[in-house]
DNA sequence: ATTAAGGGCTAAATCCTTTTAGCTTTTAAT
DNA sequence: ATTAAAAGCTAAAAGGATTTAGCCCTTAAT
């Protein structure tokens, strides 16, 4: 490793208290001369000095780093976790990532796990529901932001795209196109994510007049495996061919598709397939799927920001919905 | 945070070393009565100690802490980073993340960052030359082990899809069935992805007898919009269309099925496109597109095997290929 | 000549663990 | 009754930075 200060005070002939101090901007303060300084200054650039971090984060109680929690690293939270990663960088701080695979002990553990490992903050996509959460908060004494799934209570910070708006566009849309008979493929349940969704969902076609029927929505799960099984139920449970299917993600489509190639090479001939999450291979898709685009970019900008405004501009906590983007092709 | 290991001590009415070596494991080495070992171990217990990770490293000057630089959280090395992170909890070690985008000046910076924050070691797919990387090696005092892209030397430890004999098969079965007319639309020209698919490209047309035109292979980089431009000159510049067309990563397939959509529709009709790196959407596209599906979870496990080997089992360097696997529509 | 004020710097404590060297007490051996 | 060995534990240093309290010296003021 480099210098320490102690060296870096036995080349200067000061003590190590003055390098630091000077080093830190102080010199002023503390009347370090401008002689002195100047000396320290050249002397520390010359043998490119760099504070130990691990030292400086057990005397400061501030590792600069921030733990990022999230299900998988796909492609909506790759992206994500790429630009808080840039953002937190530009700012000093590190992101220690670790991914839960949706499950609630993992995660549990996790959390625990980089809160002793003394990250100064967590940015989470998590599956706790708030009575969960606000045991946790009471143990875990370092800020947390939620990303991508919120949970109720004005105390919480949180940063996620809107999911109900993004679905009642994109559902209204295709109630207008193509009729309102159309089918709910949904996720965990429990979740924001879901909640907001279906709520959407059924908005969009209230607005039509429709009640939506219970039948026509189900929610297994957010694995690619999931969306094959509610296709399955859709297709062999019902005897008409629906108008449309809405899946809840991008993982739940494939599935969809799996299942359509794998047993009914026609669905689209019947039935209008849209989508929540988008991907840019959809563009190549026949028939033309639309899709609500997450803006993923900004999400992360704003996780970050509110972390980085709750750590260092003593803000408190903040709440941001993300305007998803419709995509018709 | 938790309590510390005085506070322990003033409990357990001994002294932190006792406590300490106790939690260590050391006391029989040390003699520490039965009694006094099962006191001490019962309080840590009940009052859910743990270590203080920032002191034990600053002591032990071993964060227990890896880091990872790779250029993009994208499908590929975001499950890449997902299995390390999972490989690497187990044992243990956190992952510290950072992403590059391809930009040399941008990954030098990285790995200093990361050195001075005292990562233990460092996985990385780096975009470096061999000097490059001998200059870096000299100051660099902790394990390097690159992932997806190689550097030659025989004390490099790396761990990388085998891409010359991934794409030579892909390529030979395109030759058997679609020709040899065959163009190649490539990456970052330097690179050992680059040189390792274009050989086994190479390598495929001569083993049909078929000297490979310098002509027919283009390496402007792996952006989408690279994969556009190369498609747009091969079909610009050349009067005939192609037999077939073999990009090298998803990515600039992406980019070729842009450019098909917006100005060459029938592309499909004349021309087979082949690629490496698989995507599951491509079972939904028509016609159906060969790929070279690369195991990121083996590499994952691999890399981190490695390194966990350097660090704690002091086996020195290795290297692994790991076998693609070819998925024919 | 004494006091006060200011300039210029530093010793030592602190953050928490780990580890070395060694202290005190008891037991066993001669 | 000594001495040696073993048992059981601890003081203190080390790791590297930050920060508080305060030392010493010079200059100016009374």
């Amino acid at each position: 490793m480099s210098l320490s200060l102690e060296e870096l005070a036995l080349k200067a002939d000061v003590s190590k208290t003055t390098v630091s101090l000077v080093l830190n901007g102080k010199s002023s303060i503390y009347r370090i001369s401008k002689e002195t300084e100047n000396r320290i200054l050249k002397i520390a650039k010359d043998h490119n000095y760099k504070p130990n971090s691990i030292a400086r984060a057990l005397r400061l109680n501030k590792s600069l780093t921030i733990g990022l929690i999230i299900p998988y690293l796909n492609r909506h939270f790759g992206r994500v976790a790429e630009v808080i990663e840039q953002n937190a960088r530009e700012l000093g701080y590190q992101i220690i990532i670790a991914v839960t695979q949706d499950c609630l002990n993992t995660e549990h553990d996790l959390i625990e796990n980089l809160y002793e490992r003394n990250v100064d903050g967590l940015i989470l996509a998590t599956m706790m529901n708030r009575d969960q959460f606000n045991d946790l908060s009471s143990k875990i004494k370092i800020p947390i932001v939620l990303v991508d799934r919120r949970i109720d209570g004005d105390d919480i910070a949180w940063v996620v795209s809107d999911d109900e708006q993004g679905t009642w566009e994109l559902v209204s849309v295709m109630c207008q196109e193509g009729g309102t008979d159309i089918y709910f493929v949904g996720g965990i349940e429990k979740l924001s994510t879901s909640i907001d969704r279906l709520n959407g969902f059924k908005k969009a076609l209230l607005d039509k007049g429709v009640e939506c029927n219970q039948s026509k929505i189900q929610q297994i799960g957010y694995a690619v495996a999931d969306g094959y099984e509610m296709t399955k139920n859709i297709i062999e449970r019902f005897s008409k061919t629906p108008e449309a299917i809405f899946t809840s993600a991008i993982t739940l489509l494939e599935g969809l598709l799996q299942y359509a190639k794998e047993h009914k090479p026609d669905l689209f001939s019947h039935t209008r397939v849209i989508t929540y999450d988008d991907h840019p291979m959809l563009d190549y898709l026949q028939p033309p799927i639309f899709s609500v685009r997450q803006n993923a970019e900004e999400i992360a900008k704003k996780s970050f920001e509110i972390m980085h405004g709750i750590l260092e501009k003593n803000r408190s906590f903040a709440q941001e919905l993300i305007k998803p983007e419709l995509i018709l092709r």
